[in-house]
RNA sequence: GUGGGUGUAGCUCAGUUGGCAGAGCAUCAGGUUGUGGCCCUGAGGGUCGUGGGUUCAAGCCCCAUCACUCACCCCA
């Protein structure tokens, strides 16, 4: 048997309605926040995620997947999305039209790392990128939007954590600090670390090991070494989040692992699942577009990761799936033609309907019927063939009606709205 | 890339010191000649992940390999 590639998955019907349901609640949200749908390649240049998301990081180090593509060329899978977006701006002069661009991606993304719970080579995001805004504002409303997001989607348990990286001012002096310090207690760091206080001192900050965490507690931060205008960016978002009372954390160790992100960083985290626990993160990245040969054009965005949500979603239980109203129980050749002309009409006046052309017998399509969970069941046999109508039956009540051929349409629909006032009343008092 | 755990029916899992491959659920059929859920009866369904090895004999022991899974790491 030929199986599915190591950590690639299949999406089947039991879980696609908690797929459909975030992003039907993304489109609407994010339209209402003044956002426009994009859709963009998965295939990108490699050279692109190269020069963006930075040659030192573990994804452009080790997790993409890159093929020779045509004319010496090396491809690649998107393992992210920010910088294909960042491309298309430029690439299609989005910025000459106007600077401010409000866009949305929902896609794949693509990266090697060795499969775990919450963690696919093959997941899907939630893009949102603004372009040619410096306002933090627009760093604390990404920030009101995810929340709200989470809330539309009833998952809770959530915390946001942020912090300022700071910018091409500030950072290099704090780096070098930073680097100064930790060598003065190198003993204590872990091998990865020896080697990332050299290339990126940075991320010896959110290094778990705990020997590390030791050598770090007193380290310097960042927010002690902003630079006036990264200081006043940085309470401006801070109050923007008090205002519209969401709660955050500031997190010194929280330092994005792609090197375009510059100012504000942030991620939310969920206490519902494994240790892969971020389900959004994002920043600011004011220097990507001018280094990818765009203008000088600052920018702030974020990613969700949609396979977490998902998964989130499917520990409350099935989400709600589609179920027939009706059923068409036919019996014998000539009733199975006749079902087959009823059933193409009914689905045609959107009537969900499910039609059995097996033959069997009424037992067994009745089990069917009440397996699928239709609410009514179209019974035809001789008997009513012969007199000019189908019998229907409410599986609910188990009430049954005689009703002429030409009027199946009609009888149906007025049932299934009938249907559909009703169970809020009967529901209610369920509960 | 590194470590731990798990691979037996469609699903969830038993399987004793190595000795005929099992249960529950699900499916299908019958009990009821044309009426679902509950009940009863029966049936179908297996390369025991794969490939080697040890043995008279391997689901069980050994080696390798693949997959799944959890964690490290990294990140959404």
């Amino acid at each position: 048997m030929i199986q599915l590639v190591r950590g690639f998955k299949d999406i089947l019907p039991d879980e696609i309605g908690a797929w459909n349901r975030i992003e039907k609640t993304t489109a609407d949200l994010l339209a209402s926040f003044g956002f426009s749908e994009i859709r963009l390649p998965i295939l990108e240049k490699t050279e692109l995620f190269r020069r963006s998301i930075g040659e030192m990081t573990d994804i452009v180090e080790k997790e993409m997947y890159t093929f020779p593509g045509s004319r010496d060329e090396m491809l690649t899978l998107r393992p992210e999305a920010t910088a294909s977006v960042a491309r298309a701006y430029i690439q299609q002069r989005l910025y000459a039209v106007d600077p401010i661009q409000k866009l949305y991606t929902i896609g794949p993304m693509f990266r090697k790392e060795r499969p775990q719970k919450g963690r696919y080579r093959q997941f899907y995001q939630i893009n949102a990128e603004v372009f040619g805004i410096e306002s933090p504002l627009v760093d604390a409303q990404l920030i009101v939007m995810l929340w709200s997001l989470f809330k539309r989607l009833e998952i809770f348990n959530l915390s946001v954590h942020i912090n300022s990286l700071g910018c091409p001012a500030c950072r290099p002096e704090f780096k070098n600090l930073l680097s100064g310090n930790l060598s003065s207690r190198g003993e204590l760091l872990c091998a990865d670390c020896q080697r990332r206080r050299e290339k990126n001192p940075l991320r010896v900050l959110d290094c778990k090991v705990p020997s590390c965490q030791d050598a770090i507690a007193g380290a310097p931060v960042m927010s002690d070494f902003l630079c006036q205008a990264c200081a006043r960016h940085f309470d401006s978002v801070k109050r923007a989040l008090n205002q519209q009372e969401i709660p955050y954390i500031i997190n010194h160790r929280l330092v994005r692992g792609l090197d375009y992100y510059c100012r504000t960083a942030f991620e939310i985290q969920t206490t519902q699942l494994g240790t892969q626990n971020a389900v959004a993160g994002g920043g600011r990245y004011d220097g990507l577009v001018e280094a990818l040969g765009g203008p000088s054009m600052p920018a702030v965005g974020f990613a969700v990761g949609i396979d977490r949500l998902v998964d989130i979603l499917l520990q409350r239980g099935p989400q709600p799936g589609s179920v027939p109203d009706v059923f068409i129980a036919p019996l014998g050749d000539e009733a199975i033609r006749r079902s087959f002309e009823w059933s193409c009409a009914l689905s045609l006046a959107d009537i969900k309907t499910e039609a059995d052309f097996s033959g069997k017998s009424l037992k067994a399509l009745m089990k069917r019927a009440d397996r699928v969970g239709a609410d009514f069941v179209l019974i035809a046999g001789d008997q009513e063939l012969q007199n000019g109508s189908v019998v229907v039956r409410n599986m609910k009540t188990k009430e049954q009606t005689s009703v002429p051929i030409d009027k199946i349409a009609r009888q149906i629909k007025e049932l299934i709205t009938k249907k559909i006032r009703n169970p809020e009343a009967s529901s209610q008092k369920s509960e």
